[in-house]
Formats: structure tokens, sequence, C-alpha cells
DNA sequence: GAAGACCTACCATCTAGTAGGTAGCGCCAC
DNA sequence: GTGGCGCTACCTACTAGATGGTAGGTCTTC
């Protein structure tokens, strides 16, 4: 039997981790669960994470990376300051189809007070990253006419992302992601100038 | 040693049980803990509440029942469509302000996957409420024009209940609730006709 | 032969939940 | 009144299984 790369079970490993927190948060999992799934025994995740607060960490950088991959994607994607924006609630669609999954972020901000403080500083990065570039992209659209609203840009941002991740939560406990596109398309409407 | 009386004790376990979930999540704490802080012994929970799925679904009845009760009060106060709105966001406020708890109903959305099937028919359930009562007071401001909207009252209402939800998770994480009262205020600007 | 991916076997502690007992209370017959 | 009786709030003591984590070994690959 061959032994896989240092690399590819560690991927695995995360892969399996981030669907259960995604599912049924960082609680709600456990080691056993992980091991059962991707086929290894409990002893071998510890060997790949030592603790489940380091797994937790991992967990979120890389999801920052990825997320910050995909908004990367989006800006050299090109298009209007609307038509970003649309891409970028499309990413939470697609997590929400896929398995009813909550964004990883938004389910650790929920289990907040039971992280441990490295996990915590990753999940406020997180919205950090998200705000920030949301207020680049309404800056944009703003300054080209293209989008129109009043207040901050920075202001509008957290709208935007706190109403992602709401109706994210919402839309989970109906099964139906229909109430989340809805709601995205709602909230983007008002920007339109 | 005289013995506290069958609802005294109850609401105690009630309220402890409560902040528990709203702080670290349904899997997050365990019937020790809620017995630690009411000072009585775990097998003395169970004789109250015989597992933790009843008690969870006891907790979002009485939280539905308190809830109602705190819409009935904020109707018959009476006021503008949009004053209502402000004293339904601040609900959420009050929770948040209180020792930076979610909303009991949106902690149990996010463990969704892990609770029991009664446990996930009340949250639903309170989900529902809240829209539908958001839906009455958009229509009522928007027949006497105190309010102004596109498309239809119920999506504004999903809209509005999704954004405090998510809005109160992201304020959570920053232990800021400036945060969360900013973005309901500027959810309620929208309307304002 | 060194590194390291993975294993078996273990640990203390915690989990929800049960069995069975004690003690104070209200109620009723006398 | 008071002696007994049932009720029930609460207790101690326990279970079986899960939890995160460790020690130390085997086997594969380079």
């Amino acid at each position: 039997m061959a032994t896989a790369s240092q690399a590819e079970t560690r991927e695995r490993i995360l892969d399996v981790a981030q669907r259960l927190v995604q599912a049924r948060g960082f609680s709600g999992f456990s080691y056993a669960d992980i091991a059962a799934k991707v086929g290894i025994r409990k002893a071998s995740i510890h060997h790949h994470f030592r603790t489940k607060g380091i797994l937790g960490k991992e967990l979120m950088i890389r999801y920052r990376v990825a997320f910050r991959e995909a908004l990367a994607s989006i800006d050299r994607k090109g298009g209007t300051a609307g038509s970003k924006l649309q891409r970028y609630a499309k990413l939470f669609a697609d997590v929400l189809r896929d398995d009813h999954r909550m964004c990883l972020c938004g389910m650790l901000a929920a289990d907040f007070d039971a992280l441990p403080k490295s996990v915590r500083d990753e999940v406020r990065g997180f919205f950090d990253d998200s705000e920030a570039w949301l207020t680049g992209v309404l800056e944009d659209g703003r300054r080209n006419r293209s989008l129109s609203f009043e207040e901050s840009p920075q202001l509008q941002a957290r709208v935007i992302l706190s109403t992602l991740e709401g109706a994210m939560l919402v839309a989970r406990s109906h099964g139906e992601v229909a109430r989340f596109e809805s709601v995205a398309r709602r909230v983007f409407a008002h920007l339109a100038a």
C-alpha cells in the first residue's frame, strides 16, 4: 500500500473538515468523524494537525487564500461593478447549493465564543477582507457612475456582507437556495444607477 | 432546605441554557455546564428536561412566545411603520449588547444540521413569524405612504430579516454593537418615503 | 538508513442519559 | 392536631460511548 504525500492527505483532511464545520459547526464534529470520511485513523489526523485549534486555524487560512483568489479572479475577468457584485454573491450561492452548506466563516462567526483565539483572528480577518474588496468595488462603481448609493462605500459594503451571510443562514434552514438568491438580487438592485 | 417550585427551576434552567446556546451553540454546551450555573446537579436537569433535544425544543418554544409578545407590544405602542421597524431592530441590538449574545434562533439556524427535527421546525417557525410580522408592517407603511420600496413586501421582509441576522453575526465577531446598529439604520433608510 | 505517513493501543475527561434513593411538601383520615 | 401517604424536586452513583490527545511501533519511500 503506497503512502500518500503529506500535501495530498493534508488537503483531503481539510476538505472533509471544512464540509463538517460548514454543516455542523466547530463543536459539532470530531477527529473521529474526519478519520471515518478520509479513511485513515484518528491518530493520523493528529499527525497532520496536532490539535483541533490548529486544524481550525489552518482551515480558515486556506479558506481566506481561496477566497482572495476567487476575488482576484472576479477582478481579472473585469466587467461593471454590478456584475462583479453578482459574481461575488454567486460564490456564496454555490456553497449553499452544494449540500446546503453555510459559509465557513459565517459558521465560525456563530461559534465565535467557542473558538481558540488564533481562529477568531482569522474569522475577523475574512470579514475584513470581504469588506475591503466590496468597498473597493463600490467606490469604483460610484466613481464611474454605474452604481449609486448614499452614505459611505464602507457602510454599504457592510450591509451587503451582513445581508449575504444572514440570507445564507435563513435560506439554509428552509432548504431553499432561491430564497438566498432573491434576497441577494434585491440588495444589489438598490445600487443600480 | 425548601425545594423550589417546578416552574421556578424550569425557568432558571431555560435562562441559563439559552445564554449558553446563544454564546456557544447547541453542540457547544452540556448539561454539566447548566448544572454548574444553576447550582443543582446534572441529574436534576434531566428531571426537568429528559433529553437535550427536548430542552432545545422548549427553549425555542419559549423564545417564540416571548418574541411574539415583544412584537405585539410594538404593535400596541403604535407609531409609524418606520418606528416599528426601528423597535424591531432594537430587539436584536439589545441581545447583542447584553453579553454579545447571538439571536437564539440565528445561532440554532447555524447549528441546523446538528439539531433534532423538532427543534428545526421551531427555528423555521421563528423565521416565518418574523417574516410575517415584517411583511405586515411593510404593507401598512406602503399603504399609508410612509414607506416606499419596489417589489413585494415579503421579499423586502426577507431582506430585513437576513440583514439583521447577518449583521449580528458579523458585529459579534468584531465585538462592536455599533456595527450592527449602523447596518440596521442603513437598511431602514432605504425604505423612507 | 533516515524521514515520515500511518498504525494500534492507550489515556483522562467529558458526554447524554439512567437507576434508585432521600427529604420536604400538601392532603386526608382520624 | 397528628400520623401516615403520595408526590416530586433533587440527590448520589453509575453507565456506555465519545472526546481530544499521546506513546510508541511498523512499513514505505527516497
